[in-house]
RNA sequence: GGCCAAGUAGUUCAGUCGGUUAGAACGCCGGCCUGUCACGCCGGAGGUCGAGGGUUCAAGUCCCUUCUUGGUCGCCA
């Protein structure tokens, strides 16, 4: 009944005319063209194959099947009457002698049609996930994260990484996203957690003298989702090397990541060469007003703080003011006010404008303001006939993100300025170590505890004394940006037990917190510890531009939805009494959904 | 948690100023069709217009509440 298959449904050629053949796969299709002659398409993984039914006797078996069923069917191959060039075995189909259903789709309407499925409601794709993933064309991106993750396996293991798995059950972190925690049966009140990111394990992986670790490692952390963010759990090339300093990792990431780039892109060998340019933080925030740039936007930012100040302009006076010039502006006043609305929406910020028109006038917009000190304006923003001036203003952080996403969206809507089909990378480093928390109001970590101070112990001594700022010390941190999109985030760690305390001295917290937070970690560098450092490639976020996926979704083979449920297996899900009991759970307060 | 958008047939959508029996495409069912390949042609079934309340002679349409989904901000060392 269920005879092997001597073939897939993609390799049948013209030269295997004659052959008999056993072909199996899901019924995708029936084209019934009279009452005895019809056109079956067969899938599987590999492709299709076209089946001819003749025979009334087979035409009644088929009708009885519904589409989608799994059917085995053996046959002879025919060269086809009229041939199908766009089908690799469209000049050959197979006559069946007989057709076995081996797996009844019981159901002859489908949540969604398999070919179409993409656009189907995404609730109802990720419910029915494993129909959607039937789908090819959903079906290559996770074909494609494979062999991304297969070559990256490939190309660090030449590197001489060595691939060492850490554990899922670990110790919940003090600092960083919401953990996922697991109660600990053993331990009544105590509880597992889900590691946000191997990041100990490494470094402890480093204090044992392994030199080079990599893993393509699963990370969890419970944070709200994004178009570009999946909840719970996603992947990172997570690697670290000893005695390594910041230029040895980005190098061997250049090495890696262009040959994947350029072999599994879209754009073949337009990727950005190595070295990638290395753009300081602050000149990140002062050019793009981001730290993870569009480098296909040729727009740069520029500041109109003093130059704006004499307008008379409300938003402006005491305000920093961002510009952002752009020459050979074409688009209509309804793209700018809907430009305009989708920055307020983006940033809840109010941005401005005004043009230059053919004559040289200044035109629409905020121009009324402007027009009295029209030629300092010219002058100092290189205006030309034809360009647009979109204005940001507020405090330098807030005029520099309102301007930073009015870059982005002006980029979108002028091809002239962003030429998309490329990958254009970049490093930004010199991160600052610390920052005035919002809520604080204190100093606090920036980014990264685990970061070493550029400078040392002997910075932080001159901080302690006021000699400098805190808020100047750089963290030796980096974090690779790809079209806008933060790829990967790396360090050079702070392997130095007395660096670390004083690190964290500066955020009031001491040798006993650093001890308590960190404990392996800060007892394993007193044993001598090599200077390392290392970096995390999100490997969901570079398959999603390898795909030019939008949603990150669309590159996960089981993605969850926004609100972290999985529909198809229905979690999270209750659990019996007996399971909490035993965990030492009780439920308390109104959970009712 | 805040804000924005959407929710109408199995699916994707249209539905004008509030006015007769809520439409289309695809899918499904039936019939026809001997070379289709997004097969074609004819016919048919299929709707609690997300839910609840309100305004009105009359609500898919207007108002309020609520739920769901997506986006976004917060959050993501």
């Amino acid at each position: 009944m269920n005879q092997s298959r001597t073939h897939n449904c993609g390799e049948l050629r013209l030269s295997d005319a004659g052959k008999k053949v056993t072909l199996a796969g899901w019924m995708e299709n029936v084209r019934a063209v009279s009452a005895s002659l019809a056109f079956v398409v067969l899938r599987d993984f590999y492709g299709t194959t076209q089946l001819v039914v003749e025979s009334e006797e087979m035409m009644s078996a088929i009708r009885s099947i519904n589409k989608e069923s799994t059917i085995s069917v053996t046959g002879t191959v025919r060269e086809r009457a009229s041939k199908n060039p766009r089908l690799p075995t469209g000049e050959i189909e197979v006559v069946p002698e007989q057709i076995a259903v081996t797996g009844r789709c019981r159901y002859n309407e489908l949540p969604f049609e398999i070919n179409r499925s993409r656009e189907a409601d995404e609730a109802t794709r990720l419910k029915y996930r494993f129909l959607d993933l039937r789908n090819p064309a959903v079906k290559k991106n996770i074909i494609l994260r494979c062999q991304v993750v297969a070559e990256i396996r490939r190309l660090m293991t030449e590197h001489g990484f060595l691939e060492i798995t850490t554990p899922i059950l670990t110790a919940s972190s003090p600092e960083g996203a919401r953990d996922y925690l697991v109660p600990a049966r053993k331990h009544p009140g105590k509880f597992y957690a889900l590691p946000q990111a191997p990041q100990q394990f490494k470094q402890l992986l480093m204090a044992s003298g392994f030199d080079r670790y990599f893993q393509i490692a699963p990370c969890f952390r419970d944070e709200d989702a994004r178009g570009d963010r999946t909840p719970g759990e996603f992947y990172q090339l997570d690697m670290e090397m000893s005695f390594a300093t910041q230029e040895d990792v980005l190098g061997v990431l250049e090495e890696v990541l262009v040959p994947v780039f350029e072999k599994f892109g879209l754009y073949g060998d337009r990727v950005t060469p190595a070295p990638f340019p290395r753009i300081p933080f602050r000149e990140a925030m002062e050019k793009y007003g981001t730290d993870k740039p569009d480098l296909r936007i040729d727009l740069v930012i520029q500041d109109a703080t003093a130059l704006m100040q004499s307008t008379g302009f409300a938003p402006f006076e005491g305000s920093v003011v961002k510009a952002v010039v752009v020459s050979g502006f074409e688009a209509t006043r309804k793209q700018i006010d809907k430009l305009c609305a989708d920055v307020e929406v983006q940033t809840a910020q109010k941005s401005y404008w005004f043009r230059m028109d053919e004559n040289g006038e200044l035109v629409g917009g905020i121009s009324k303001f402007v027009q009295p000190i029209r030629e300092q304006v010219v002058e100092s923003l290189g205006l030309q006939p034809g360009c647009f001036v979109g204005l940001a203003a507020g405090k330098l952080a807030v005029a520099q993100k309102t301007a930073g996403v009015l870059r982005t969206k002006l980029g979108a809507l002028c091809p002239a300025h962003m030429d998309r089909e490329q990958y254009r990378l970049c490093w930004i480093v010199d991160f600052p170590m610390y920052e005035i928390g919002e809520e604080s109001g204190e100093l606090e970590f920036c980014h990264n505890p685990f970061s070493m101070p550029a400078g040392g112990l002997e910075v932080l001594e001159k901080a302690e004394r006021g000699e400098i700022d805190p808020l100047e010390i750089m963290a030796n941190q980096y974090d690779l940006v790809c079209n806008g999109y933060e790829s990967a985030s790396g360090a050079v760690r702070n392997h130095d037990p007395d660096v670390m305390i004083k690190a964290f001295e500066m955020v009031r917290l001491g040798e006993d917190d650093v001890k308590k937070k960190f404990p392996a970690m800060y007892n394993a560098f007193c044993y001598g510890a090599p200077p390392h450092a290392g970096c995390a490639p999100g490997i969901d976020r570079i398959v999603m531009l390898l795909t030019g996926e939008e949603s990150i979704r669309e590159v996960i083979t089981f993605p969850m939805n926004q609100k972290a449920q999985d529909l198809m297996m229905g979690a999270p899900s209750e659990v019996t009494p007996k399971q909490l009991d035993e965990l030492h759970i009780a439920i308390v307060g109104d959970v009712e959904e």
